[in-house]
DNA sequence: CTGCATCCAATATGATACTG
DNA sequence: CAGTATCATATTGGATGCAG
């Protein structure tokens, strides 16, 4: 049939593109700093090492699941190096790698681009909800 | 009570937090490129004007939903201009308006910095994986 | 102090069918 | 061709309680 081979088309195609999507490099680090705590994390490690306790208190809107979870990520994927201190109670500190520290950066660059150019989104918003009720 | 305090005082920094977030134009940012759908359908549109339906040619795992909300919010943040040919069947196309350009050499510092580096936190995850059983 | 486990809610995304 | 509408699913996030 015509329609199962356009069907199966489809999901070759749509496979190749997954592939394609996960050995994109750009596509893996967009997934990084596309993730909300794991910039914010980021951001408060550029500062220094941190404790556990200081991020909870410096970013007071994650869960300890979450905090968790991302510093466990940025630790697998390299940007950040967990030390124990064994104390009681016990001390864990977190710091850039060299890997974290050249994001660096490139955090900067988006930071500069959204200081100068956010403010015309805000307005774009702004525009494109007024005219469309 | 003390507790009482001391989880009002919680929800305070919370509130403030979420506060800044809302208003930090990196995480603005952060938010539209962050965004799966929404980086490739830009880096689709840096070659020039395309149709509803090349995109969705172009990118075999986007479902038409999500493909219309992408570009509706591309739209509505002021990257994309869409332009309606009337015809039978009716042509839709979508172009980088000059805010959009201007979003070319940060993908392009990104796409550098994911080539050079992600190979490495490729290597980091492998690693960490193979000592955390 | 640091962090894991569990359960639940919210959101994002996908599949499918239908329309001007 | 370019969507819209609806339903189903997957992913993500938060609250809570417990433990080394």
């Amino acid at each position: 049939m015509t329609t199962m081979t356009a069907a199966r088309r489809r999901e070759e195609a749509k496979a190749e593109f997954d592939a394609y999507m996960d050995s994109c490099p750009t596509n893996g680090l967009r997934g990084i700093i596309g993730n909300k705590w794991n910039s914010m994390v980021l951001l408060r490690l550029e500062q220094g090492t941190v404790r556990y306790a200081d991020l909870s208190r410096a970013l007071p809107g994650v869960s300890a699941k979450m905090l968790t979870q991302t510093l466990r990520s940025l630790e697998r994927d390299g940007f950040v190096s967990r030390s124990v201190t064994l104390a009681v109670p016990v001390q864990v500190e977190y710091t850039l790698t060299l890997l974290g520290e050249r994001l660096i950066p490139l955090l900067d660059a988006m930071r500069h681009w959204a200081d100068r150019n956010m403010p015309e989104v805000d307005a774009a918003r702004a525009h494109y909800d007024a005219n469309n009720p």
